[in-house]
DNA sequence: GACAATTGAATTGTATACAATTTCAGCTCA
DNA sequence: TGAGCTGAAATTGTATACAATTCAATTGTC
């Protein structure tokens, strides 16, 4: 089995955090999964300094939590923390949407059509995992045609979480974010009306929490070389 | 020179980022030092390996900027970065504040009332650094009050990288925080107004920012290990 | 069989050695 | 003078050795 193409010969903490955030957000290793520092630098091809460093950048994110003495795992948000990830997103994010919708330009219009399009194309394939880590890619996109850097950071940040958030209590795997909701919210930026911009991502994000059940939750297990590597 | 008591024999990165940021966001380390991983050790007694944890552990709330081969310096925010940090507050705090007036309990309230003489106490003895920390301090500990430790993580971040604004464009560091908005706000939140409450929070931020003179900027200088062990 | 104690393997925490890179003082030359 | 060069010193990047801790399997006891 060979590396991907995406990590250099000599992978930087980033690069090999990037990798293993893809791995994550796709659900290709499950919450809860431990993060052994030898068995990453193998895959890697790096050192344990490298790996720890880009563990714990992960951890600042909150998609890795780092036990002192017991090491690293996949984040496994509870039901409060799923709660108040949804809240502090409908904070954020309405308002920017609006600030989206202000500042729109063509190629942030076609960026947000080519996220929509390959979340698509990853539905029909039956790459779930892949689905929903695009369907955060849009919303991370808004953000950034916001031009709000360090607002943009946090909602990147909540986005991620929400990801694990999905993994555990999503109800419905086959309805994702009803790219529907993703085209109108498309649409109203695209016509640079704000206030319909961030009603819809109100509406969508209410959507969102309703579609998780915060009781039960389901397990993704497998061998973790195999899901860095798959991506 | 004697290290500080709330430093332990052997302390973690934890420890050695906690003091490392109040020293940054009580002032006594400018924004753009250069952090030298050996001198900082020395400092605390430890190797580089946890220096540099801690150091990217502040690199990821904002107030260390790393550069690659470079180093690590105390984050030297630009205008544009000061306006966004006041607009993400702008978007979470006063919302934040409501709902710390909803889940009131005397211990908060005394909580507020404290913080608010420390910082009473520290602008009259002349710490000007001190009072900007503790002004910080109560701005979190409403968002603490909140319940919601996602939200509150993410303010808390913000009114850190504040202070450092602070450090470079207020313009009149005599008339700080005037506390009383902080009077105001904790008399709103403990009468369980959240109404008024969200309201004077927004008033009050927006006041912030009318105090910044974004076009100048101040330097502070002096020695690394004084200003880490002075407080 | 269930449970606690024990002990060796696996894993993480830290310092450190060495390599790679940057910094800077001294030098040269226009 | 000042711009560009040079090499030594300072500093950072990475792997690794060793210590400390946790984990897991085995044994022994009830």
């Amino acid at each position: 089995m060979t590396l991907q193409s995406d990590l250099s010969a000599n992978p930087t903490s980033e690069e090999v955090a990037a990798s293993l955030r893809r791995a994550i957000l796709a659900h290709r290793v499950g919450p809860g999964s431990k993060l052994v520092e030898d068995e990453v630098g193998d895959v890697f091809g790096v050192g344990r300094t490298i790996v720890r460093t880009a563990l714990q950048s992960l951890s600042h994110e909150g998609l890795v939590t780092i036990i002192r003495n017991r090491g690293a795992f996949v984040a496994d948000p509870g039901i409060r923390e799923a709660r108040e990830v949804f809240e502090a997103r409908a904070l954020l994010e309405p308002r920017t949407s609006r600030s989206a919708a202000q500042r729109v330009t063509a190629a942030g219009i076609e960026g947000l059509r080519a996220h929509i399009a390959a979340e698509h194309r990853a539905l029909e394939s039956g790459d779930l995992g892949q689905a929903v880590y695009l369907s955060g890619l849009f919303h991370t996109a808004i953000a950034d045609m916001a031009d709000q850097s360090t607002i943009a950071g946090m909602i990147s940040t909540l986005v991620s979480r929400s990801s694990l958030v999905v993994a555990l209590y999503w109800r419905r795997p086959q309805a994702l974010c009803e790219s529907h909701a993703h085209h109108a919210l498309t649409d109203a930026i695209a016509a640079g009306d704000g206030d319909k911009a961030e009603d819809l991502m109100k509406g969508h994000l209410l959507d969102l929490l309703a579609n998780l059940d915060l009781r039960e939750r389901s397990v993704i297990g497998g061998s973790l070389r195999d899901a860095i590597l798959a991506g």
